[in-house]
DNA sequence: GCCAACGTTGGC
DNA sequence: GCCAACGTTGGC
């Protein structure tokens, strides 16, 4: 009932998928005030995350995904919560998807900030292999573009990876 | 480039 | 509402 006012909730663990061929993390870091709109997203179950759970200050691991090593390269930061996805409204985009309109949206995008790179990267391989991490999402449905990631399973992996704890 | 796994679409 | 056909994702 009060969702998206609840100023007290905690803070939320997420794994964006990205083709670095598409946007990398060295896209977002060039990016102005290192902050882009993650927008393109056209699957339900993701949507549905972007619209009603991701929320600013929450934490994005950044996948690279479709190449020869899939990897967590780094992290960035959500700063602006759900919102409708405009590339869906425009002819013109790539994304373009005639069922969402301004009135009645169907596709929601986020901001994010990018918030560190790692030393090394946490690759596929590693995270299937390591016990505490075996049983993440990415590992049992590897489909899912957007998806819940735990307090422990960020804490792992950012411990992995080699990064100061870079949010607030 | 292959193909398994999964999501979406559409006929019935 | 079922399910076959099709399209896409993404690891390998």
């Amino acid at each position: 009932m009060f969702r998206g006012n609840d100023v007290t909730r905690e803070r939320k663990y997420w794994l964006f998928k990205s083709e670095p061929s598409c946007f990398s993390l060295d896209d977002l870091e060039k990016r102005p005030e290192q902050t882009e709109q993650w927008d393109g997203v056209r699957n339900f179950q993701a949507r549905t995350f972007l619209r009603d759970e991701v929320k600013p200050g929450d934490g994005v691991l950044f996948y690279h995904s479709n190449i020869p090593r899939p990897a967590v390269v780094g992290i960035a930061k959500v700063v602006r919560g759900g919102y409708p996805d405009w590339t869906a409204f425009d002819p013109e985009s790539e994304h373009f998807d005639p069922r969402s309109t301004p009135d009645s949206p169907v596709w929601y995008m986020v901001d994010v900030r990018f918030a560190g790179r790692f030393r090394r990267e946490v690759s596929l391989e590693e995270i299937k292999g390591h016990p505490a991490l075996s049983g993440m999402e990415l590992v049992r449905q590897s489909r899912l573009s957007i998806q819940p990631v735990s307090k422990s399973e960020w804490d792992v992996i950012l411990e992995l990876g080699g990064v100061e704890e870079p949010i607030e």
